[in-house]
DNA sequence: TTTAGACTCTCTACTAAGGGGAAGGTAAAG
DNA sequence: CTTTACCTTCCCCTTAGTAGAGAGTCTAAA
């Protein structure tokens, strides 16, 4: 199958899935003559794999992880369960951070009148020395 | 002023105050001679200030816009307050998309076992078609 | 058979926001 | 005068691809 046919059923682009075979991660076979890639029904599955898992949040460092987990039959679920709640954690993480960041942004919105006077509480609150932390 | 101080004044480090200068968004006189900057209190207030946006999640870009609203003197708060409930609205997408991404994996999480066994519904769920859109 | 268009290849450069470290000049302190 | 601390520029590295150039290949129609 040529790339751009696996691409369509991975979901994924054309330049993502040659991306993918230059940093090793799935690596389809190639025309020696043509330097085309052929990719395999196995290959596909493994460019699907990453797929979902990169849109689950998981770095390429991550997804390699998981992948060979995925392709090694004797694996243990724990490993894979470990992953993802690390995954969990380091999600709820950046939740704290974000909403936390929300809140103080809301807090400066509502307190700036926001009309043709320059006098604004924002840009106040960003001259301070104390860090938004 | 030297920049290590300047740095530590605006709670930044050298290379970043540096890498502020280089893309032109606070730039301290330099030395002729010697080559080194010398941050006036003036540069150091804006570091601050852009140390701040910055830790408020908004991007250099942004970080110019909202600079420029600070040093102009006749600036009306409105496009300061536009600006940071885009901000806010940016913040809150991201939130929702990665509460969606945590409880997906959530979900995952539960019903694998985690153990020695080799089958594991989180490796199931990441080589199906059906993308964790 | 030729040719047009669609597809593929590699290669380089670019993105955001700096970090790491080398090689070399300068300032301050002993 | 020397050591140490600090400064400079320069280049490469990071993430996870994206954009485009220039050239080769495949396929279908004329």
């Amino acid at each position: 199958m040529n790339i751009s046919k696996a691409a369509t059923q991975a979901g994924l682009t054309v330049k993502t899935v040659r991306y993918y075979d230059t940093i090793g991660m799935v690596c389809p076979y190639q025309n020696p003559q043509t330097g085309y890639r052929d990719y395999s029904e196995r290959d596909i599955a493994k460019l699907q794999f990453v797929g979902s898992a990169r849109r689950f949040n998981f770095s390429i460092k991550e997804c390699r992880e998981l992948l060979s987990l995925y392709e090694d039959e004797n694996r243990s679920s724990e490993t894979v369960k470990a992953l993802t709640l690390q995954k969990i954690s380091d999600i709820e993480d950046r939740l704290t951070e974000l909403t936390r960041l929300r809140d103080k942004l809301a807090h400066l919105a509502s307190a700036c009148h926001g009309d043709s006077r320059p006098d604004c509480p924002i840009l106040d609150a960003f001259s301070t020395k104390n860090p938004p932390s």
